[in-house]
RNA sequence: GCCCGAAUGGCGGAACUGGUAGACGCGCCGGACUCAAAAUCCGGUGGUGGUGACACCGUGUGGGUUCGAUUCCCUCUUCGGGCACCA
């Protein structure tokens, strides 16, 4: 073997050999175990950031390490093609989406490979190519047939200079990207999934889906937001009269509703609004304000009365109507029951505009007082001034309150969901088409299967200034499928989110061009182990098991939910560096680019373009991303040091599943590592061929060195398998390999016991750092390919030994050490403990109250 | 604002089920090799006190449970992720 590491050398040759033996080519075989592990696909921004290297890295390890393990693993890649970047591009550079997205795969897909993870290629599917979106078309033509997909209206951001629609990410403080104009909310048809039929069972399943993170449970089941109410009515006599319907989980404090509040787009502040400019003036107000959930829950409170007002359905007392820019008109049904009392958001709404707070809860007699509001306020007790509830506790003063209501027609027990239908509409070019067309005689006229796909052309290229698909009369002009007048295509396309709900699918049969699915899905299905961040614990895997669940219920797959084991890994963050001008966008610089020193006299850090010397603004650390420029090319390390380098270096860094600050200090150790394996290893063969290890004639240190071996391989077995914390397997190994260095290569068995261990080393590391492991199992002269090595069994009987440290605690602090017989008595370990000098120190002539054993561990001797 | 996480040496992190805090790596300091440097190898490295054995302090803050808490509970602070049209 080479005397010098040579990553390229060695990295080419291990790729060619895995090319060449298709050793990544998934085939359904029943006979065998199938091992399904995907990582979640890219966007094809253009290059791969750190995120993809980190994700990409975390798959491969477990693939190879389940295929090691004798499992058939499909370890798929795919791209999300689809989506706002590549019409920005195209509006920046004049280059056509579809040309800048293929191009990006193209380089992408380099990447990926001369980073040497198993993917099986012949699978590999882009959404942004007929053959795949055709099916989003024709599933969505089966949702409309069963009424998941329905058309109403919904609420983008407009921009009235630019006249088109901005998603929230172009919205900037209200103001629209490009043009700096203030973006306005408009209400345009929309196609809705309805996500919401599947809300019960959505939220059920999460219970029964160990193998998914407690977190990401916990942030769908919160995202869903069941909530289980009364639904109260307030009858009224305005206009032709009518009941104002709230929905509340407080029916308890309903004596203390002093006003309710309506959203601006309530048909009561509609009504309202006739002939009060004030009003009408302050509703346009709210219509023009955030759109997004975060900004609306920090802006100021602000309301205004209607002057109308309502029936308390209890007390029949004049209940006031307002109008708050915190209302949700998508929530419930648009109107709160305002009870300042009790309600921290009512409360302080009720101080601000001086409404009356009449506290209906008591907890322990504690005295309430309006001056601010306590945390208590809002807590269940029991009902007070509240009439023939008064005493009453939560559960009963809601049942009775239920009873009361129902009994006049007012108020039935409700449950409410959080979460939303799903809109998917968008109007932008590079997209799904959506397979509608509009007839002026017949409406909007779903595609017929057999004109499927609706191809979307790719030679346009966005302006700005709307989608050009509006203006494309080769798209646009179009027959009716049903009376076959002239007519008009749909232009909006379907949101990528759809693209990513199935594709864990497609993977299974990406080479039918005859159906959606076939019955290989039957083979591969779930997916075993799917891998991504935890910025997708939500939307992306909430609509793919939205999705899954509707193919269940048309008979297309057999199963529900599509993952059964989820890994969601940290995000990597570095700092942001910008200038804001005067006017204009903000400008984000690289911190390649920056240079960043701290200032003696002030301690005060300091952040200068490296091009100009000027000062930068520092924005945080944040998700390494290129909108905000701060992303590290991974490509650079791949360049300078090789791909097992960079592999190995993002694995040791932290803990998969948590957040990575970048940094590069580091990469040297991960490299000077695979360096001394490679030496270690060389040195070790240059001598010739090892004898056979005969375990009867071992001396001590063999024993212990073998013992570490297979320790070694126990742990990193454990930590690649069950603990997925490859940072402590690669620690373990790097433990191994320092011991093996001061270890005496003197006689024959000396070098058949670091045969063993190397080859362990090799072998444990080989998930990791497959190239240089793949040469250097060669090196140590064995003849098949480490790809073809199962996974190793950990010899128990290396691992006994007869005495064990015990650590000696005086009242839990560490004194000493014992050691002792690994079946030694509770005496004999006493004995021992009180034996030690230090130890008998610290007891003194207090007497000993107690002595407590860990077996194996610990003594601790309480006085 | 709401939901979900996180916080340990100069830095990344380890301590898996409540039982030796700081494994492993980076950096730094000292040494070897070298004309010199790089590379490599050897040794040291939480803080304070002590020649030393060793002692005391120490896991974001304040409190609690326990023989024993980085780990469990409560409080607060800071940071990160998500908030439905970025993907």
């Amino acid at each position: 073997m080479q005397e010098r590491y040579d990553p390229a050398a060695v990295e080419a040759q291990a790729q060619l050999y895995w090319d060449q033996q298709h050793s990544f080519e998934a085939k359904e075989d029943d006979s065998r175990e199938k091992y399904y592990c995907l990582c979640m696909f890219p966007y094809p921004s253009g290059r791969l950031h750190m995120g993809h290297v980190r994700n990409y890295t975390i798959g491969d390890v477990l693939a190879r390490f389940m295929r090691m393990n004798g499992r058939n693993v499909l370890q798929p890649m795919g791209w999300d093609a689809f989506g706002l970047p590549a019409e920005n591009a195209a509006i920046a550079n004049g280059i056509p989406p579809a040309k800048w997205t293929l191009d990006n795969i193209a380089h992408m897909k380099r990447q990926l490979k001369s980073l040497g993870y198993g993917l099986d290629w012949s699978r590999e599917l882009t959404t942004c190519l007929p053959a795949y979106y055709r099916w989003n078309q024709w599933l969505f033509l089966r949702m409309l047939e069963k009424g998941i997909a329905y058309q109403k209206t919904g609420v983008v951001n407009w921009d009235p200079e630019d006249k088109t629609v901005l998603a929230n990410e172009q919205v900037i403080d209200g103001r629209g990207w490009r043009t700096g104009a203030l973006i306005e909310k408009r209400e345009i048809p929309m196609y809705y999934l309805k996500i919401t039929a599947y809300a019960q069972d959505l939220l059920d399943s999460l219970q029964s889906m160990p193998d998914w993170p407690e977190r990401v449970r916990a942030m769908q089941a919160n995202w869903i937001g069941r909530s289980e109410g009364l639904r109260v009515g307030f009858p009224h006599a305005i206009g032709e009269g009518g009941v104002l319907h709230a929905f509340t989980t407080r029916a308890d404090t309903i004596m203390g509703v002093t006003f309710c509040a309506v959203a601006a787009e309530h048909p009561l502040a509609v009504h309202a609004a006739n002939g009060n400019p004030e009003l009408q003036s302050f509703i346009e107000e709210c219509k023009r304000g955030p759109a997004v959930e975060a900004q609306l829950a920090t802006q100021e409170k602000k309301g205004m009365p209607t002057g109308l007002f309502l029936t308390h359905p209890i007390s029949g007392a004049a209940v006031p109507v307002w109008v708050g820019n915190y209302v949700l008109m998508s929530y419930g049904d648009g109107a709160v029951m305002g009870v300042p009392a009790h309600d921290e958001r009512d409360f302080e709404f009720a101080k601000k505009y001086a409404l009356p707070i009449l506290q209906v809860i008591d907890i322990d007699g504690r005295r309430y007082s309006l001056d601010a509001w306590q945390s208590w306020y809002s807590e269940h007790g029991r009902c007070v001034n509240s009439g023939r509830y008064d005493g009453l506790e939560y559960e009963a003063a809601v049942s009775a309150v239920a009873a009361d209501l129902s009994s006049k027609g007012l108020g039935e027990r409700r449950t409410t969901w959080r979460l939303r239908d799903w809109g998917i509409s968008r109007q932008r070019y590079w997209g799904c088409p959506i397979p509608i067309v509009h007839c002026k005689e017949c409406g909007a006229v779903p595609v017929p299967d057999d004109q499927l796909p609706v191809i979307l052309p790719t030679h346009l290229v966005p302006d700005g200034s709307g989608n050009p698909l509006a203006k494309d009369l080769e798209f646009l002009d179009v027959r009716c499928p049903k009376c076959g007048a002239q007519a008009r295509r749909e232009t909006d396309t379907m949101d990528t989110f759809v693209d990513s709900s199935w594709y864990f699918l497609r993977f299974a049969c990406a080479d039918n061009d005859q159906a959606m699915l076939d019955y290989r899905v039957q083979y591969w299905l779930p997916v075993d182990q799917y891998i991504g961040g935890i910025e997708h614990a939500i939307l992306h895997l909430l609509y793919a098991r939205f999705w899954t669940r509707f193919m269940h219920d048309m008979g297309a797959v057999p199963f529900k939910e599509p993952f059964a084991r989820l890994f969601t890994q940290g995000m990597v963050l570095n700092e942001v560096f910008f200038r804001k001008p005067a006017s204009g966008r903000q400008q984000y610089f690289n911190p390649a680019d920056v240079l960043v020193s701290v200032e003696k006299s002030t301690q005060r850090r300091l952040a200068v373009l490296r091009s100009d010397g000027k000062e930068v603004e520092s924005g945080g650390v944040v998700t390494m991303s290129k909108s905000k420029n701060n992303g590290v090319d991974p490509q650079s390390l791949v360049d300078e040091f090789g791909a097992d380098t960079a592999r190995l270096f993002m694995m040791f860094a932290a803990p998969p599943e948590q957040t990575l600050e970048w940094s590069d200090e580091g990469v040297q150790g991960a490299y000077r590592f695979i360096k001394r394996l490679w030496k270690a290893v060389y040195e070790h063969v240059s001598q010739g061929p090892a004898a056979a290890l005969d375990k009867s004639a071992l001396t001590e240190p063999q024993r212990a060195i073998r013992k570490q071996a297979h320790q070694t391989l126990a742990k990193v077995t454990d930590d690649l398998g069950r603990r997925r914390t490859f940072n402590t397997a690669i620690a373990a190994v790097m433990e191994l390999l320092n011991a093996l260095a001061k270890f005496p290569q003197a006689s024959v068995q000396d070098r058949a016991v670091s045969q063993e261990a190397l080859a362990t080393a090799v072998i444990c590391l080989s998930p990791i750092i497959p190239h240089a492991t793949h040469a250097l199992w060669k090196g140590l002269g064995h003849r098949t390919a480490l790809i073809e090595e199962p996974w190793p069994n950990v010899d128990t009987e290396a691992l006994q030994s007869s005495s064990v440290r015990m650590v000696v605690q005086v009242n839990g602090k560490l004194r000493g050490h014992i050691s002792v017989a690994v079946d030694a008595s509770e005496a004999v370990i006493h004995d021992s403990a009180l034996s030690d000098v230090n130890v008998r120190k610290f007891i003194g002539s207090v007497g000993v109250r107690k002595i407590i054993i860990v077996p194996g561990k610990l003594v601790n001797i309480v006085v």
